[in-house]
DNA sequence: AAAAAATTTTACCGTATGGTCAAATTTACA
DNA sequence: TGTAAATTTGACCATACGGTAAAATTTTTT
């Protein structure tokens, strides 16, 4: 079943359908980790292909034989980032102690700005811009939400922690977690230059458990 | 005293010694609040010239006359924001009552979040990118925090609120507050179409007191 | 080794963008 | 009102940028 030229015998950027080869999947890979290093410290429009292609140590036509363009490698990126980005939530037990569930969420996703932070970046940079990109799959997480602030409403019945609004709670773990990573230029300031090592992930992971268990104990 | 053409007779812009025009005010006010707007959609890079033209009414090359260049315009914006923005943390009084003190904090920097969101995303992309042009005022900055933070430890010592690492509680209260402005794609799909109001900013600040005060207690 | 497929490079194109220049127009002031 | 200063405009420029076309090269398959 012959296709249009552009999909077929020449052209296997982003082919999707057609086995991958293993050229492929290691330029992909390459790619994609420079975009993810320029894009985070640049904004999407702050990024041009040439950076990208530079920081992957190849040429721009050969970067955009693998992705068609631009927004193909940043859409790519938010996809891949968006499941690890949900997964701590994912895995909030209903049937678990609330309080330690809820530190587990903090840790967790305190682990991930320390260890992603450029992809936490990536993804405050698309939400300030008005997320233009991941409309839909904001839906996604809206539904996650739901369902885990359902959770949150029944431990509040159950009277195991302190009433509260269960979607400004996620609002506030999502805003200082994620801000140790976005917020990264500021903070070195002002803790100066003793707090060049990752210390200060040990340190906020105290002060949140402090906040949390006693602001939310019933 | 002559000096070289382009500072002297045509050319006022940024006529900082010289006595300003009332349409020099007028102006200049009017392409700042139009950068503003601007700057805080789509970022420094994201932004043209053309665009802040455009929102202000007014051609290119006479925006030009009054600033320099772009990074002149975006200078001054982020200059005068740094005064509003710092204001409620100076007014901390080491003589208040501690846990009202930093009770009123949060709410003047959620007040500010909601009243000023474009100053909140105009700082939140430039310290995303790695605060560039804007390193001395984060010295301030430091400053500033260290003198609160003794006053913190102060308090701690006293017994008055619990032990805690009074930096990581400013940076929590940055976080959380700043947030409702800089994520506002994001929190508008999570609460759904109910949530258009501005009431969200109402559940933000009985959710917080109720965190923090408890979170705080001594 | 030859043929086919996949990959890479060189040269290039159209548009967007930051910014300039000199002329035209408006405003302020004596 | 006349004149000098201030303001505005239209035309323009160099560069950056996203992306394309086709030839050249390398890799894979037979």
């Amino acid at each position: 079943m012959p296709a249009s030229k552009s999909d077929t015998s020449v052209a296997p950027r982003s082919a999707a359908t057609r086995k991958r080869t293993r050229i492929q999947q290691e330029k992909e890979e390459l790619i994609l980790e420079a975009a993810l290093d320029v894009f985070a410290r640049h904004g999407f429009r702050g990024s041009t292909i040439d950076q990208i292609a530079e920081q992957a140590g190849i040429s721009k036509p050969n970067l955009l034989y693998y992705f068609r363009t631009k927004e193909a490698i940043h859409r790519m990126l938010i996809d891949r980032l968006l499941d690890t980005w949900l997964e701590p939530m994912k895995i909030i037990d209903a049937d678990g102690d609330p309080i330690s569930e809820i530190q587990s969420y903090i840790r967790r996703k305190l682990e991930l700005a320390r260890d992603y932070p450029r992809e936490s970046r990536l993804f405050a940079n698309e939400i300030l811009q008005g997320a233009p990109h991941i409309q839909e799959e904001l839906h996604d997480l809206r539904e996650l939400v739901e369902e885990k602030a359902e959770i949150i409403r029944g431990w509040i019945t159950q009277g195991k922690i302190a009433p509260c609004d269960p979607k400004h709670l996620f609002f506030s773990i999502w805003a200082i977690t994620q801000h140790y990573a976005d917020f990264d230029a500021q903070i070195r300031v002002v803790l100066g230059t003793t707090g060049e090592g990752e210390g200060r992930f040990e340190d906020a992971a105290r002060f949140l458990d402090q906040l949390y268990v006693n602001g939310l104990k019933g």
